[in-house]
DNA sequence: TCTTTTTCATGCGTAAAATGCATTGATTAT
DNA sequence: ATAATCAATGCATTTTACGCATGAAAAAGA
């Protein structure tokens, strides 16, 4: 068959000016850029410069002092970052094949998560593989989604585990967390042992804002015991929680993790009789890409250290 | 190569080298990546040499005079080819942006399309469009699908259309192609206006080689009705078939598209009783990409195209 | 076996590209 | 009005890529 010819350019693409690109095109400031960069303002100028003329189209539309992106330059954007992004992590798979021990690990994790859970399992990770490094990125819940889809991170832990009719991510996991009250020292059914979440219907509750996945958690948990809480403050964190909860201003509900050696002064933590009030906490990894060598020993090994825990406490 | 001192370069890769090793890699050849390249092969072979110790890896095992891909090799180029490809589409697409008319299409088709139906439907659209331009591909029926898939080209003329349960690319049918026997002159039903396909079940068949799909529908078509084809000869192609029949070493089932214009010497075009004897040809997309702008151009002339030409032959 | 050819690697001078510095000209902040 | 900020550009310098010639090793041919 038969063939047309696309016309040779002399000039291509580098990823240099890829990366100024990116730079540049984020920050909308091209001195700032080129810090980041760890070059000259004329240069990274000059290669923006070069790229545009080589595409042919402008990315950016000089106002003034300052410069914007152009439609076409945000679409560009997007593609830029998608490309470079399979071409570094190439490169790390490449580079860690040797040793997978001395590699990164890069995962995003909620907030719920950051006090105990993860640094626990990194703890005891790096007792393995002590040179193993780690970048971490808080997340809210369904940035954690995205991010694996897009390819910002490759792990992610996250509680609850999303259902599994998300196509777009794999899932596994990790152990289930129940949900305990977190009350003032001075409250009635401070002393018990545990209770019944419908003994809280009149307690003023404090939560999460709107939009958090563990707010909607509660309030459901509530819902489903036949009641409706009434929300006197809301709070930031979970750390928030508990200094509202700490300051009497009313009762919480919180994941127990969040409490491992952290209860906080002039409160009690009380289990809940009911067993159904608790939520999974697990692991997702993108459906597209492969997970790279050290990113899968970190998830080998998470899988086989809850494996065992559980069954350590059982 | 050896690694005695590793000294860390501030180097980054570049897509030069990842050129070079693209072609390198899948001749296994130096000089003849060189020559594909227009530049010396020492050019080459010393960014690949850097490549290597950029990454800390050796991408090639020299044996002798020749080079091999390393196991880690093979990975890195696959994973090299899909970050190319996304540079390299997006790139077009910003060069087509301000003038899609004056784009490129790549698209794929079988052999059973190349001679009337894809040449007529571009010669169409480039009676509107003038400047587009157009990069042809044939390939198997395997191929086309696998190929959109893979992003080696965004659009694929196919018959029969594939499946709807196959996920991995979009497809729309354009339209619908009767299948017809071709007799040689001499034969005994070639005066007739149309048959039954059961008056051939004694005919000596000539057909195309296994992995053939339409292979598999001429066969499927006759046991449908009651027979098992006798097989007298194979033709590597369409036209292979249309000399057989015409030197009267057999009769043909084949699509009546490829018959348009260009009915051989001694042989007669019988139309076939059996309405269902047909095949669907349609256009495949991927479904994890976009199509580029000219593409996209192509694309909707197609359908309207064939939209309007079915309405006219009704 | 000995020669010739093929092939990849490398030393070296040259060409091309990227960089940094200094400066311009324009815009914004004080 | 004055100073500060910012992107672009001219120019000298450094860095990188390139081609040529050559070497070394291996395969092919005589």
């Amino acid at each position: 068959m038969h063939f047309t010819h696309e016309k040779e350019r002399e000039e291509k693409v580098e990823l240099r000016q890829i990366r100024y690109f990116i730079e540049v095109a984020k920050r909308e400031h091209v001195t700032e850029a080129a810090d980041a960069l760890h070059v000259a303002q004329s240069s990274v100028s000059r290669q923006i410069f070069n790229l545009e003329s080589e595409l042919g189209v402008d990315l950016f539309i000089r106002e003034g002092r300052n410069v914007k992106l152009t439609p076409i330059g945000k679409i560009f954007l997007e593609r830029m970052k998608h490309g470079l992004n399979v071409i570094d992590e190439a490169e790390r798979e490449v580079r860690e094949y040797l040793a997978p021990e001395k590699g990164t690990i890069r995962i995003a994790f909620p907030i719920s998560l950051a006090a105990h859970t993860l640094p626990t399992a990194i703890y005891a990770f790096r007792k393995q593989y002590p040179d193993a490094k780690f970048i971490l990125k808080q997340a809210r819940y369904q940035e954690l989604i995205e991010g694996v889809v897009k390819g910002d991170f490759n792990l992610a832990m996250i509680a609850p585990l999303p259902p599994s009719e998300e196509r777009k991510v794999h899932r596994k996991i990790l152990f289930t967390d129940n949900i305990v009250a977190l009350l003032p020292l001075h409250h009635p059914l401070a002393k018990k042992d545990s209770i019944n979440l419908r003994e809280l219907k009149d307690d003023p509750f404090v939560v999460l804002p709107e939009g958090y996945v563990f707010r909607d958690m509660v309030i459901n948990a509530c819902h489903d015991y036949g009641f409706s809480p009434t929300i006197s403050f809301e709070g930031d964190d979970i750390d928030a929680l508990k200094g509202l909860v700490s300051a009497g201003l009313g009762i919480a509900l919180m994941p127990e993790v969040t409490l491992v050696d952290n209860i906080p002064n002039s409160t009690v933590k009380v289990r809940l009789n009911e067993h159904s009030v608790k939520r999974t906490v697990g692991i997702i990894w993108p459906t597209q890409r492969a997970l790279l060598p050290t990113e899968k020993l970190f998830f080998d090994f998470l899988n086989e250290f809850y494996t065992r825990l559980v069954h350590f406490n059982q």
